[in-house]
DNA sequence: CGAACTTTTGATCGCAGTCAAGATACGTGG
DNA sequence: CCACGTATCTTGACTGCGATCAAAAGTTCG
């Protein structure tokens, strides 16, 4: 990849200058100064799947950016039952502002990398840029958004509407070019059968046999298990209750 | 109630100042210049239950705080499924900033009263501080928090732990001193059964199933359908799952 | 006191859960 | 490259929780 030197980049340090969330995420609030600023706190991890990111009832110390990957928010219940509560694609911003604890535990999906940042330097910085709490305002508004859907989902969808109304959120996410129009789309799933069954307070099995009726119908084709090809996407849409 | 005098109350508009949005509210970010101004085009409202605040897919113009009384959000499938998706408390704000739609029902569950503000106002507020703004977000991430918690309720709880966490969430919200040591309390519940199924997606008659075994096994008295004396709420807490 | 509504209670049904094998994909070392 | 072991996923048989349908009891008005 080409590093950019026009204008825009100018005074940006080099690995801002093609990361996404300064397009899309929080960084797009910040000026080139505050940018270099950050920088220099901040470091690039990658994950493993599996690997945990936040503790349940830990100490956050840190925030991050998702450049790419899937991360996985979950809650437990003290029996072990669990439900995961929240997807979070690059570039959302992780981590939960003013709160010292968090009851949420983060967990990548896939392998994931991240941009890191301190506690401390984005608070400063939050405090010093009114522009990147608006960001964050608007980044939790949309969280708010899609935990609302999914309430409806959880409570008051079938098992098929909602692997239905499961499939048609990844698709839009993974692809966000996925035109309703063109009726077609490939993707691996991040999650697996048990992810979704936690996210979807469904079991396994239930999962399972609500993928294999909608690839008998001709909706999905499955290769390899993890990647499903979406023949028709109004199909599924109509399936999804909505 | 007195009308405090002090520094502190001192060119504060009358309306304002037993206000309680004031104190725990969004309205507790402004100076006394700006709750002036604001207050030149706010205006009180008592709406009855039932009432629609704001409909789905139309054009939001006003924001509110809720000074009393209980409003629920609901979503809808277009079938006519519904689920509740928000509970809203004084000294809650209510509306979704940076949207012109709302894809989102708010109903008065009992009787509201409200501090109303053209959208406008507002907006010009927010960008004029920042500290409104971070109230705002503040309480977003409230909301969010509730939504997960519910989530987890909605996906992965049996019908009685369902019903026993929503009598302990409204239980600390109605009476918000309710000490876990004092083991009892009593309230009217601002929700019906129809309204309560829909926020823990259940069914009327599974709810009245679910209350009259708690009834039953003493955790709970019910007079009249509405007023509600829970005898013991470490009992009740060991029923909700948690 | 009577009409309309809300809630409770009862009987039955069906969707998704549970328990149990089997099948398929994947990584590892021979 | 193949045999093996482990993970994950699928399929089958059965169960049970909560939904559905129906009717009775209680509550709140006028």
């Amino acid at each position: 990849m080409t590093v950019r030197q026009d204008v825009h980049s100018a005074g940006i340090p080099v690995l801002c200058q093609s990361c996404e969330a300064r397009h899309r995420g929080v960084c797009g609030a910040l000026d080139p100064d505050q940018l270099v600023a950050l920088s220099k706190t901040s470091s690039r991890y990658t994950i493993e799947p599996g690997a945990e990111l936040i503790g349940d009832a830990e100490t956050v110390n840190s925030y991050s950016n998702v450049l790419s990957g899937v991360v996985k928010l979950t809650k437990g219940l003290s029996d072990g039952r669990q439900q995961i509560v929240g997807l979070q694609f690059a570039p959302d911003f992780l981590g939960r502002p003013f709160k010292v604890e968090s009851e949420i535990n983060a967990e990548a999906a896939t392998a994931v990398s991240l941009c890191s940042f301190p506690k401390a330097s984005i608070e400063r910085m939050m405090r010093e840029s009114p522009e990147l709490e608006h960001r964050l305002l608007k980044q939790t508004l949309k969280e708010l958004d899609e935990a609302r859907e999914w309430m409806v989902t959880l409570g008051r969808k079938t098992a098929s509407e909602k692997v239905a109304s499961f499939l048609l959120m990844i698709a839009r996410n993974i692809d966000p070019a996925t035109d309703p129009a063109t009726n077609s789309t490939s993707f691996d799933l991040p999650l697996t059968r048990a992810d979704i069954a936690d996210f979807l307070g469904l079991t396994i099995e239930t999962v399972s046999r609500q993928l294999t009726r909608m690839r008998t119908e001709g909706v999905i084709r499955i290769e390899n298990n993890r990647h499903v090809t979406v023949e028709s996407l109004s199909r599924l849409e109509r399936r999804s209750g909505a």
